[in-house]
DNA sequence: CCGCTATCCC
DNA sequence: GGGATAG
């Protein structure tokens, strides 16, 4: 190191992050400005029903607002151009764009709504400051107040460098896409959001950490603050709590006797700039629905109509999305004379993936797959409403809320084996209690990842909705000589490979079929074999390394790697991994989950 | 203000 | 499962 080095980096410290926060100008003007730029010079408005949701900085001149009313826009600017905007699907695509282009620095990025993100710089700013000499950085932008200290953390180099970084970001979005934006410059979320606007538009702004709860008390409401939203605001304000000042004074103990202990830190934390909050990454949904309000609606068949609606088009964005649900969801709003606002209640329950098929590659669903979810979705419908009684709804909503987890490919020879596996199993899980014929009984079935929490809460404590006790069978189940021809065509639910792995599956389980049905004539069970064959096969195959549950054919046909990782995993299985979703045990009664699934029940 | 979609927290 | 929040 050289001369004056006092350029300490202290990555441990409260300041140790560097995230910044970009929002695009007016967004929904500027998608249509790019589209056609003779309206760059026009004073442009974007109209959805009777409102102006924004508009450009032309039309601003005149005093356009964001959610203007049509007439009063048009009386300050009589020469406003307006444009429909209801259609979000450029919008949407526009945002895509940027979020694509703000990857590329290969940083988290977080996007909020379609016109902001969230980026955290933080390894980025060290692997910079590692290489290039950032002795005299300097600030891009603007900064909210010159660093006067000199934080020995730090943090203010960092930044600099930060500000650098956003300048590149913003630079790329414009070159490449032509928006214009701005950013916010901070070691958090909070404060990266709050400045961004600073300097409006087309600019960016920094802030300094030692400025932070100077800059929270300009802000007028605690309103302003992200999170603080009206229902906490009124909390507040009737606690004598106005500004986010008041809220900085305000006596912690006076906070939680009315929060939480939890939301008292936060709230106070927030009010001096304060945030650890991380960004996280930006990935497919967690859920996906749809929903429709209207008046009223109180027949049943009506009911069952909306849903059949909706259902269609949930299918088309789920086929979009490419993951296989899990988990759906059913919402409904009463009509209620006290509140009329949001008071939805739902109710919501495991679904079976073999509903939905893969026909090269794509989802699908068939026609008595809809109809499946069609009985699920009603049978939850039945559990929200008391069918003694007339009803009168107001909304009615459908999601799927949890999807089959993604094969990860490499790394995990045991998520290979336990996704494959696991699935079989819950398609073969059969209640005892059950009686009726159908292979399918929805209320019984269990997805893989909480089959041992439901067992064991069966057992432990069983619920006072649900008394009885239910014991699980499982099954090996065949594949049938359609399935096993053509693979492209098998239920989604034994298919989590890509084509190179399900490939490779088939053929083992063909291998498999073949040898048990050759030597033994039981034709007349096709399907659902029972599980003696299953058990003596596995007796049969025992050896030196593989525990006597494991089909000694099918694991030698496995890449050596996979057959060591595995040996090595059966010879010491605690310290092996685990599916994220079923958490080890240490508890000799309870069998680990890969004992689980192999180990048919007696 | 309300409709809509999604997320997080209790 | 429901409420609060955001956009």
């Amino acid at each position: 190191m050289e001369s004056g080095c006092s350029h300490y980096n202290d990555v441990d410290s409260e300041h140790a992050r560097c995230i910044i926060h970009i929002d695009v100008d007016c967004f929904y003007a500027q998608v249509e400005m790019v589209r056609n730029p003779e309206l760059r010079s026009v004073p442009l408005g974007v109209q959805q029903k009777n409102i102006v949701v924004t508009s450009n900085y032309e039309a601003r001149k005149y005093g356009v607002q964001k959610c203007m009313l049509v007439t009063d826009a048009l009386k300050v600017c009589p020469n406003l151009k307006l444009i429909n905007g209801e259609d979000l699907h450029n919008y949407r695509t526009a945002s895509n764009k940027i979020f694509a282009v703000l990857q590329c620095w290969k940083c988290p990025v977080e996007k909020l709504g379609m016109d902001e993100n969230f980026i955290d710089v933080t390894n980025l700013v060290q692997e910079k400051m590692k290489s290039a000499n950032i002795s005299n950085v300097t600030l891009a932008g603007h900064a909210y107040s010159e660093p006067s200290i000199d934080c020995p953390c730090g943090c203010h180099t960092r930044l600099k460098v930060t500000s650098q970084i956003a300048n590149e970001m913003r630079k790329k979005i414009y070159e490449d896409l032509s928006f214009t934006t701005c950013a916010g410059i901070a070691h958090n979320k909070l404060l990266a959001k709050l400045i961004c606007p600073q300097n409006k538009p087309n600019d960016q702004t920094t802030i300094f950490p030692e400025h932070g709860t100077s800059f929270m008390s300009t802000l007028e409401s605690v309103r302003s603050i992200p999170s603080i939203g009206s229902k906490t605001t009124e909390a507040l304000i009737s606690n004598n709590i106005v500004t986010v000042s008041d809220l900085q004074q305000a006596s912690i103990d006076v906070l939680k006797k009315h929060f939480s202990s939890d939301m008292a830190v936060r709230l106070k934390e927030l009010s001096l700039g304060e945030d650890n909050t991380p960004v996280k990454q930006t990935g497919k949904p967690q859920s996906i629905g749809l929903e429709d309000s209207f008046k009223i609606v109180s027949v049943r068949s009506e009911v069952e109509d909306k849903f059949t609606a909706l259902l269609q088009r949930l299918m088309v964005l789920v086929r979009e999305d490419g993951r296989i649900p899990v988990s759906l969801r059913v919402t409904l709003r009463k009509k209620d004379a006290k509140r009329l606002s949001s008071h939805r209640e739902s109710r919501q329950s495991q679904i079976s993936p073999s509903i939905f098929t893969l026909s090269s590659g794509a989802l699908t669903i068939t026609e008595t797959g809809q109809q499946k979810l069609m009985s699920i979705i009603m049978r939850l419908f039945n559990k929200l409403i008391d069918l003694t009684k007339p009803f009168h709804l107001t909304l009615v909503g459908l999601a799927f809320t949890k999807f089959q987890e993604r094969m990860t490919g490499r790394g995990s020879i045991v998520n290979y084996l336990m996704n494959d596996i696991s699935v079989q199993s819950v398609l073969n899980l059969q209640n005892e209690c059950d009686t009726s014929s159908s292979p399918m009984d929805y209320s019984a079935v269990s997805p893989s990842s909480s089959t041992t929490t439901d067992l064991s809460d069966a057992e432990v404590e069983p619920s006072p909705k649900k008394p009885k006790k239910v014991t699980w069978i499982a099954k090996r189940r065949c594949l049938s000589k359609e399935e096993v021809a053509s693979p492209s065509k098998l239920k989604v639910g034994e298919l989590r490979l890509n084509s190179k792995e399900l490939e490779k599956v088939s053929e083992l389980r063909l291998n498999s079929r073949d040898r048990s049905l050759t030597p033994r004539a039981s034709p007349a069970k096709d399907n659902l074999s029972d599980t003696s064959d299953t058990m003596r096969d596995c007796e049969e195959q025992n050896c030196d390394d593989c525990p006597s549950y494991v089909d000694k054919e099918v694991f030698s046909a496995l890449p050596d790697e996979m057959q060591k990782e595995l040996k090595a995993m059966w010879k010491n299985p605690s310290s092996s991994e685990m599916p994220r979703s079923s958490p080890r045990t240490t508890n000799k009664a309870k069998p680990n989950t890969i004992m689980k699934y192999f180990v048919p029940h007696k």
